[in-house]
DNA sequence: ATTTAAAATATTGTATACAAAATACTTGAC
DNA sequence: GTCAAGTATTTTGTATACAATATTTTAAAT
């Protein structure tokens, strides 16, 4: 809900003529996505405090929407707040990726199961779309569009589910996640093997095969693990 | 995480001898509590408009503090944000709460997996005991006390598996569903079974069955949907 | 009596100001 | 030169003040 919302940052508001009512967004709301753009890009590092003056500033606001920010962020476990001593970006060791992706597998596959039961044709056909997609970004070796498609997969199956909280979830563990996949995706990271495993993943869902679709999406983030154990 | 540390609010701090330097807790972190405190209990109402100078007053804060509480419950889904008209306490559906024991069962099977693999003998005669303190309270008909203990196993459990992630994620589920729970634990609950199956969770626990914990810990879950689907 | 418009009120959004810590620096002693 | 104590500065914690928006009330017109 909060992770995927994304209504500041990058986002360059396209100013077409919608029709519903413009969005009013709140300062506080608008540096909470600044401040997660900047933990993942790696603006903010690991670690790094967060001067409530300094980034105020840089932001160009004060420090009473700023800090209602840091505490949004805090409760979603991108920083770590530290009494009296301010906030700092969270450090994630190896074992909070593992345990993280220990968590997502699980996550994911309950996704791909529910999916399976509840996704409409409609909405599968979509999936393979972005998926054709992706496989264009891949054969030009685009590899910033491929990831992001790549995410917007998972993220596309477990909107499928049609379950709010299991999204959510996956939303926290997506974004604290995304830092280190961040990283990841320039590195010498065995492609293909993925790319494959996400044509499987399509097709068992395309076949509403429950069980091998969990199969994969279990053994697809294993090999995530196995991508990303090596940069961190 | 910020779930469960709930060093503010009931507990009771009981000014011992301890030796680790004095809990100092902001402003912000306490208000948090007592907000949680207040909606698990009903007294803030689900759909309830959270009034920052009303209820700043009855806690004695000024705004500021109390608007950054907001924002981390908020982000732990306790509450709900409308731009410029303020933030109510979310209303769960019977859909939202279906679907978080969905995500719950799957969680807390991945955590009995984990726990017979990673738990020392020694914290699973702790959590045994426990489950022995439930029992007399479950035989003094104690609700209240029995409720808290049976909460306690779960997330002693999740503790066990030894994977913050999994806590942290498990903690926000049991946050949102803990209203629920306290409106039933006085109702006409089928509390023999539930019982029954706890007794059966340890004893899957200490003959370290991973298959057999994993199946009763859902099974157990599907049971809670049944025994507060009725109460909604 | 009902609807509409306008004014008054209340409430949220944001910035600033003050208080209490924590950190950095300076000075002095050994 | 190193360490310690005390002072100065910075930074966070909290409260208040002002601005903008939403809600309610009032009054007039149909």
């Amino acid at each position: 809900m909060a992770t995927d919302k994304d209504q500041s940052g990058t986002s360059t508001d396209a100013a077409g003529s919608d029709a519903g009512p413009i969005a009013r967004i709140p300062l506080h709301d608008a540096v909470a996505g600044r401040l997660r753009d900047m933990i993942i890009e790696g603006v903010l590092e690991p670690g790094a405090r967060i001067h409530e003056t300094h980034i105020g500033a840089q932001l160009g606001v004060s420090r009473t929407p700023l800090r209602e920010a840091i505490k949004f962020l805090a409760s979603e476990g991108l920083i770590e707040l530290i009494p009296a001593r301010g906030a700092i970006v969270r450090v994630f060791s190896k074992k909070d990726v593992a345990d993280m992706l220990t968590v997502l597998r699980s996550l994911e596959s309950l996704a791909g199961k529910l999916a399976c039961e509840n996704g409409s044709d409609r909405d599968i056909r979509a999936i393979r779309k972005i998926h054709d997609q992706m496989l264009v970004y891949y054969k030009q070796k685009r590899r910033l569009e491929y990831y992001k498609l790549n995410q917007e997969i998972h993220s596309a199956i477990v909107r499928l589910a049609d379950n709010e909280h299991l999204a959510y979830l996956h939303g926290i563990l997506q974004s604290r996640l995304k830092r280190i996949r961040f990283i990841g995706h320039e590195g010498p990271t065995n492609w293909a093997s993925a790319v494959e495993e996400h044509e499987e993943i399509i097709a068992a869902l395309e076949a509403r095969d429950t069980v091998r679709l969990m199969a994969i999406l279990d053994r697809h983030l294993l090999g995530a693990w196995e991508r990303v154990e090596a940069i961190i």
